[in-house]
RNA sequence: GCGAGCGUCGCCAAGCGGUUAAGGCAGCGGCUUGUGGUGCCGCCAUACGGGGGUUCGAUUCCCCUCGCUCGCCCCA
């Protein structure tokens, strides 16, 4: 038989690496925890219009990278590229606005049909903030401090927060009109790719990589001086907030997001050990959001952090996270023995220790082999005398302690008085 | 979607036109038929991603294809 491959871009985690993922899940949720954030859980399937409307029908994640298909009952159905949607979407459908402000987070597996590279796979996991129903600048800093706080704790150094204001949406559709008539009046300097833009999106033309697209965008128009007096006033209280909370910012004027929801505050967090994909931590604030999804109008702000992303910046800094060792470590040869290993397996398991069974029958010199590969401190032996008498023998596999031959009850007793002196805290 | 590099055992890795396709790690078995961590011995790729071609002969050269990796684009 021909073996099979998982898809292309879709990554298995093996189980060498689910502790850390595990660790970082934690902290994240000990963080949401500790900052009155609940969590919300969205299904992974939604109708395609969804995204459309959301995250709008222009943007490349929608154009060109959403897994959609259509269901037997002829609906269009897209597999989610992001979080932000679902959310509001949910919160909508459940009225949930109608209880005042919400302050969510989500986590879990997003899709996009990109080509994989370094930091970036078709099948990604994100976990995300939204604050819906607060509109103060405030807020802003809040949700973003949420973040560099766990990322901070997480222990990844190096890090950059990056912000921008994108004004209303009144704001950028004056700007985007002085943009596009300075960019078609330098047409021709530009790089193709910028070009295309012009059209398409010219806001993005702003964080072109090309050299000399970038040289030439130093005489262009910004988006700073065409926001209004509110928008410039509102930004000056964000960065005020951040200032006040002690985060260190670069103001980034070229920031402009992907996603059309986003007005505003708008940052990300980036590092430059990523590779080319240095975002860690994208996001901003999405006020029209809610009202275009059809909900009433709701001021909010949010962000995700991409997991495969902040693995690779952990893994870097040697952050790794060892999976449990067992307290006890079963062995045991023939039948009846067999059996009575398993009872005290199951009554270790039931006192609360870690326990492993060998279950090969193997020599017991094999047995103990992996007895001290597994890590524990201690070994249970039954063989047919012991399971004759209804006894194990426990051996201390780190220390000198001398063996003993007692009732399995108490053996398991003594393991885990042991394990209580060697960690008062348990 | 575009560009570049790479694909030899579960992992690392030599071989670069004719080899029994090294070696290390892991795994399994034994020395040690009931006691581990060391040591020693044995086993572990008719097979070099797949398909064509060139050649007396190809893992080694050429083409196609698939996959991986990195970059562009985009984003977390």
């Amino acid at each position: 038989m021909e073996s099979l491959q998982s898809l292309r871009g879709m990554v298995d985690l093996l189980p060498e690496r689910t502790p850390l993922w595990q660790h970082l899940e934690a902290t994240a949720r000990e963080h949401f925890r500790r900052a009155a954030i609940a969590e919300i859980r969205t299904p992974l399937l939604e109708a395609t219009e969804l995204f459309a409307r959301g995250i709008g029908e222009a943007t490349d994640v929608v154009g060109k990278e959403m897994y959609s298909f259509t269901d037997r009952g002829e609906r269009s159905c897209t597999l989610r590229p992001e979080g932000t949607a679902s959310v509001v979407r949910a919160a909508i459908q459940h009225g949930l606005l109608s209880q005042g402000p919400q302050r969510l987070w989500y986590g879990g597996p997003m899709f996009r049909y990109e080509r994989p590279q370094a930091g970036r796979q078709r099948q990604f996991h994100q976990i995300g903030l939204e604050l819906l129903g607060v509109a103060d600048a405030t807020s802003d800093a809040e949700a973003i401090a949420i973040a560099w706080d766990l990322l901070a704790e997480l222990g990844v150094g190096g890090l950059e927060l990056e912000i921008n204001s994108l004004g209303t949406p009144e704001d950028r559709l004056r700007y985007r009109a002085e943009l596009v008539s300075w960019l078609e009046a330098h047409h021709d300097q530009l790089d193709p790719d910028s070009q295309n833009r012009i059209s398409t999106n010219p806001l993005r033309v702003l964080d072109s990589k090309n050299p000399g697209t970038q040289a030439l965008l130093a005489g262009a128009p910004t988006l700073a001086d065409a926001l209004a007096g509110e928008s410039h006033e509102r930004f000056a209280w964000v960065r005020q907030a951040l200032e006040a909370l002690g985060i260190p910012f670069v103001l980034n004027p070229r920031l402009v997001r992907g996603l059309d929801y986003y007005g505003h505050t708008a940052f990300e967090i980036t590092s430059n050990q990523l590779g080319a994909q240095a975002t860690v931590c994208g996001g901003g604030r999405y006020d029209g959001l809610v009202e275009q999804l059809g909900g009433p109008p709701t001021a909010a702000v949010g962000w995700a952090i991409g997991l495969e992303r902040l693995v690779l910046l952990l893994r870097q800094g040697e952050a790794v996270v060892a999976g449990p060792a067992p307290d006890l470590y079963v062995i045991s040869r023939g039948e009846a023995a067999a059996c009575q290993a398993l009872l005290l397996t199951r009554q270790g398991r039931q006192a609360g220790l870690v326990v492993e069974r060998d279950a090969s029958g193997g020599a017991f010199g094999k047995q103990f082999k992996r007895a001290d590969r597994s890590g524990a401190p201690w070994a249970a032996v039954i063989g047919d005398d012991e399971a004759a008498a209804g006894v194990a023998k426990l051996k201390d596999l780190h220390g000198e302690q001398p063996e003993r031959q007692l009732p399995v009850l108490q053996l398991v007793a003594l393991v885990k008085e042991s394990l209580k002196a060697a960690s008062p805290q348990l």
